[in-house]
DNA sequence: CGAATAGGTAATTGAATGATTACTAAGGTC
DNA sequence: GACCTTAGTAATCATTCAATTACCTATTCG
């Protein structure tokens, strides 16, 4: 009930820009490309509808960017685990970063709604591209065999599912999605469950 | 330019609603639920938008039984697999059975656009019930240890991924795109290619 | 045959949404 | 303390799209 002239909160472009691109995240990574309107990521980041697009030009620029963040962060995260080391378990110690990354609330899931989108020329190409950087990385820089990088990926791609399934929903009330989550998700499950809280 | 009375094809609205249903998960499967339009469904089956809608009410109920036809295939193709003996080898026949689902246009990819909407009330359900629906399947008829499953239905969603993000059409121009298929695809490779022709 | 039924379409509408335009106020700087 | 740049909004536009309405015309069947 904003009662009394409340300074209205103005900050540097850059700050603001950073703002937005986190609740865009959310919001792609929870309704897709087409399904998020620059409205409700407005809304998100406390601006108007019109800064948004202008900050970015277009709707679909935003997304560029907010995948080309995530990404960032993505690969950020797993060159951190490897320099901490390069032991027999760095598969594990990735996996569980990557789930760590859930967190960053629709990171994960703005990624795969892209992987979704080869067709679009301009989202696929970017997205192709992306993913091949996360593939090269794993075989050129941590060191994995193919087979080790199909297994890791793919178990990603996996966990990317369940939680855009958000099958911790079922957790208390389906055996089998709990069996699901368990055997998905050997450690940080309890991060996953954790989410079920903050969201909506 | 339709020069003379081609006999309009009418057909009986059973035969013509699983043209349709094709049609809708080819379009479906590409742009996903939000981004795929009744006009392009219709279109592509070769009627009017507004009959599209009025064979299935709306939109949101046309895709929930794209889903539920890709979700009876895909349950059928496994237990035609099992049918024809549960050796050793069962996991690879049924991984080859799956690719070869990719012939079914869109099939694969309307339930994994499907798997991202976790959070749509209607759809969410659905699909989370597909999902646990296969999972049960693996687990009870095909007798897969949890394990098992989750190795499974990982490589699943890596196959749905490379798919869907158009990856074969780096196939010639890219070494890592070309292992990472390889890798992914043992076997049923050159499916996935030959898809490249058909498409676009 | 004649009429009912089934398989459709053309025209239109109303709401949603990305984008544009025109404006306003804050705050550093000389 | 005027000035100009930066950060933002309100109002509105143009399109797209799902849905509705009002028809039309083959085919079936008594």
């Amino acid at each position: 009930m904003r009662t009394e002239a409340e300074p209205i909160p103005r900050m540097r472009a850059e700050d603001r820009r950073e703002l937005v691109l986190e609740a865009a995240t959310g919001v792609f990574g929870e309704f897709g490309y087409f399904g998020a309107t620059t409205d409700q990521i407005a809304k998100a980041a406390g601006v108007s509808q019109p800064y948004v697009v202008r900050m970015f030009g277009t709707k679909e620029q935003l997304f560029l960017d907010v995948l080309q963040r995530a990404l960032d962060r993505l690969l950020e995260t797993f060159r951190g685990v490897l320099a901490q080391g390069a032991g027999e378990d760095l598969g594990l110690r990735m996996g569980t970063a990557y789930v760590e990354l859930l967190t960053d609330r629709g990171l994960l899931l703005s990624l795969m709604h892209g992987f979704a989108m080869g067709s679009d020329p301009v989202i696929g190409a970017v997205t192709r591209d992306g993913f091949l950087q996360v593939y090269k990385f794993l075989r050129e820089e941590a060191g994995f065999t193919p087979e080790q990088v199909r297994m890791f990926i793919a178990n990603g791609m996996l966990v990317n599912t369940l939680v855009g399934l958000r099958m911790s929903d079922e957790y208390d009330t389906n055996p089998l999605a709990k069996e699901c989550l368990c055997v998905a998700l050997p450690e940080k499950l309890e991060l996953v469950l954790a989410l079920r809280e903050s969201q909506r």
